[in-house]
DNA sequence: CGGTGGGTTGAGGTATTTCAAGGCTCGTGG
DNA sequence: CCACGAGCCTTGAAATACCTCAACCCACCG
């Protein structure tokens, strides 16, 4: 799989909010440029991954092409933490992205012995679970409105920086995540332009500045 | 809480698979009558909970009234399992209902000194992932039809006895688990039951033999 | 420069919701 | 024992939120 993939080791640096220094996880760097594939759904879960810089999407197809995002990956993130031997999503850089990885057996070897450790992996699966949970009321019971506020705030509290959110995902990724079209995200964003509840920087659209956020957290009920 | 329940503390039997005849764990069995709350969104997980005999939904509220069930507890299941001090869902008896319960705190003790314990308590926590990441799918990109087949065909896997599926919750629980309206689910069932994909038992609309699961399973790709 | 990859906006279509009516079952009380 | 109401389910008709299709614009890049 890594086959063609400049295999740039580095020297040990904290994973998972543990050091490793007395232990085998010796973790690698590596790069994949915007749309590459990191790993597929139902292949082996070989590694574990970190988002050092850029942006990863987590998705699943439907036969005929229909896609759902199911979480957005960035910087500090770990995603690829599977407790069964396969991914049960594809994963695909979004822009130019650095992970670091660390082999899935030798995580599952420190937990075996770690409590802690044991204790952190149980820790992620759960923020993870928590995370899909309120995604799920999102999906089956929000209007458009409500979810792309609900992700707007998402995005606001995870990357906003400076004031001034630069969503590195394009309209198509949002929709796909929101459980909506393009075309109905685009118009929803348009609205709240218009609305002066946000505003746009630049000229591509991607930089967003949330001019009020309280009226966004209304529709957040 | 439970000030007013019948505390029928029954002898030692196992819960989540192992015997916990050498440690202090304890269960005991409680009996909520249909319709009854057995905890509350973001009250203190004090319990851990596991169906004996009926039925319970999970969900959460909107402010204004709207519900997403997140989940359908049958017999055997385990829920209100929280690694966070609070439960992220609301619990309730679709049916009159038998559980079994053990304190968490008495739980977490025993998976702080035993890594069986501790990593099955993984294992379930990675269960409920899957489920929800499953139903972002279902929530966000399916259609009426393909949700219910969904449903259908889940139902079928965990509750049919010789041949029939008796379902114990309403339209109105299936619409707020699939993310539909109750007279949408009534027309999708009606709809299988003019193609013969299935068909009622009874007078209550309730008991549902599968005539044609591979039908229904073309619909889940 | 021409093409490609976003993004926006309009017009029309449609899947699902909303609103409404009616039927059936079952438990309860007169 | 039967009438009655409540709860649940179905079905129809109308409304609508969102999707689809299409055109257009702009920035970027070879």
């Amino acid at each position: 799989m890594f086959a063609d993939l400049h295999t740039t080791t580095t020297k040990s640096q904290p994973i998972l909010g543990f050091s490793p220094s007395e232990t085998k996880i010796t973790p690698s760097e590596f790069k994949y440029s915007k749309g590459t594939e990191i790993y597929g759904e139902a292949e082996p879960a070989d590694y574990v991954y970190q988002v050092i810089d850029g942006a990863v999407r987590s998705y699943k197809l439907l036969s005929d092409g229909r896609r759902q995002i199911g979480a957005f990956h960035l910087a500090g993130d770990i995603f690829g933490l599977e407790n069964d031997d396969v991914h049960r999503f594809t994963a695909e850089a979004i822009v130019d992205t650095t992970v670091r990885l660390v082999k899935r057996v030798s995580l599952e070897h420190v937990a075996q012995e770690d409590l802690i450790v044991a204790h952190s992996l149980l820790n992620m699966t759960t923020t993870n679970l928590q995370h899909a949970e309120d995604h799920m009321l999102l999906l089956g019971r929000k209007t458009s409105l409500e979810r792309v506020a609900a992700f707007l705030l998402e995005m606001d509290r995870r990357l906003t920086a400076a004031g001034i959110m630069a969503l590195p995902m394009c309209r198509r990724d949002i929709a796909d995540y929101l459980g909506l079209t393009l075309e109905t995200v685009s118009r929803v964003l348009s609205y709240l332009n218009d609305k002066k509840v946000l505003g746009f920087i630049g000229q591509n659209q991607r930089q967003i500045v949330l001019l009020n956020r309280g009226q966004l957290a209304e529709l957040d009920l």
